[in-house]
DNA sequence: TTAAACGGTCACTTTACATCA
DNA sequence: GATGATGTAAAGTGACCGTTT
């Protein structure tokens, strides 16, 4: 299997709309539901007729067999499979175990579902891509509110600095007599600024630690830090 | 070692169907 | 009840990647 298909964390059509689209023999689909649980050996009696009674009431919606049409309607368009409340629940729960199918797990579901390998292929193939959707608007919720809180952070810090500058103009003395930011600490050996509960700070250094308040940018807080301490 | 063939997956898209106003 | 808008899920398509030959 390969590795990025694993990573859960988690393409084009250039068919041509006017181009007649085509029906392979991969929809030419499901043959009806009393043939399909003839090799249906691992679902339990109750749950196949339950599955066979919701085909029975698809079909009924549908006016018609699918192996009579092919899969199509009379006007040749496709017709479309819903899967059953049962086939869902099962495939989910296949999902859970594992979001990748192997051929025979494929294969084997397919049967126990009475359908074809590759409406399993697809559906497993869909449900991942709901998966990564979903996963991708939570990761966008939480940079988001990263990003709130640099912003409000690095403002915070940009007027800390005016002010200290401010400070420093008016009264070096006092200025000098300050006892550093609490929240700043030195690395003994590399001397090395870093803000132990301060993220952007750590990004500043690992960035070297050069940005300044006239960029606009975030401060590089090593001026601070090596303000000589009065004693 | 390189390249073609092949199979699996992904991203994007189309389409059929369900639901709701 | 008919109808159009909208959402959702099944399925089509091409590209990419890893493996095999």
């Amino acid at each position: 299997m390969m590795e990025r298909a694993e990573d859960l964390r988690l393409s084009l059509s250039l068919s041509s709309p006017l181009a007649p689209r085509t029906h392979h023999v991969a929809m030419l689909f499901h043959a009806p539901p009393e043939k399909r649980f003839l090799e249906m050996p691992l679902l339990p009696a109750a749950k196949r007729s339950e599955i066979v009674a919701a085909d029975e009431e698809r079909a009924g919606l549908r006016g018609g067999s699918d192996e009579e049409d092919g899969g199509c309607g009379i006007d040749g368009s496709r017709k479309k499979l819903r899967l059953s409340k049962d086939q869902s629940a099962v495939l989910e729960d296949s999902f859970r175990e594992h979001p990748t199918l192997n051929p025979r797990q494929k294969a084997a579901l397919a049967q126990q579902l009475g359908l074809r390998p590759r409406q399993v292929e697809v559906w497993f193939q869909n449900r991942r891509a709901r998966t990564k959707l979903k996963q991708t608007e939570v990761d966008c919720e939480f940079l988001k509110r990263c990003c709130e809180t640099l912003t409000e952070e690095n403002r915070r810090l940009q007027k800390e600095v005016q002010e200290l500058r401010a400070l420093k103009l008016v009264s070096p003395h006092l200025y000098m007599n300050m006892s550093p930011p609490t929240t700043l600490t030195m690395c003994p050996s590399c001397e090395r600024v870093s803000n132990t509960n301060n993220s952007s700070s750590a990004a500043a250094d690992r960035r070297g630690g050069s940005d300044t308040a006239a960029d606009g940018g975030i401060l590089c807080h090593r001026p601070i830090a090596v303000r000589p301490q009065q004693s």
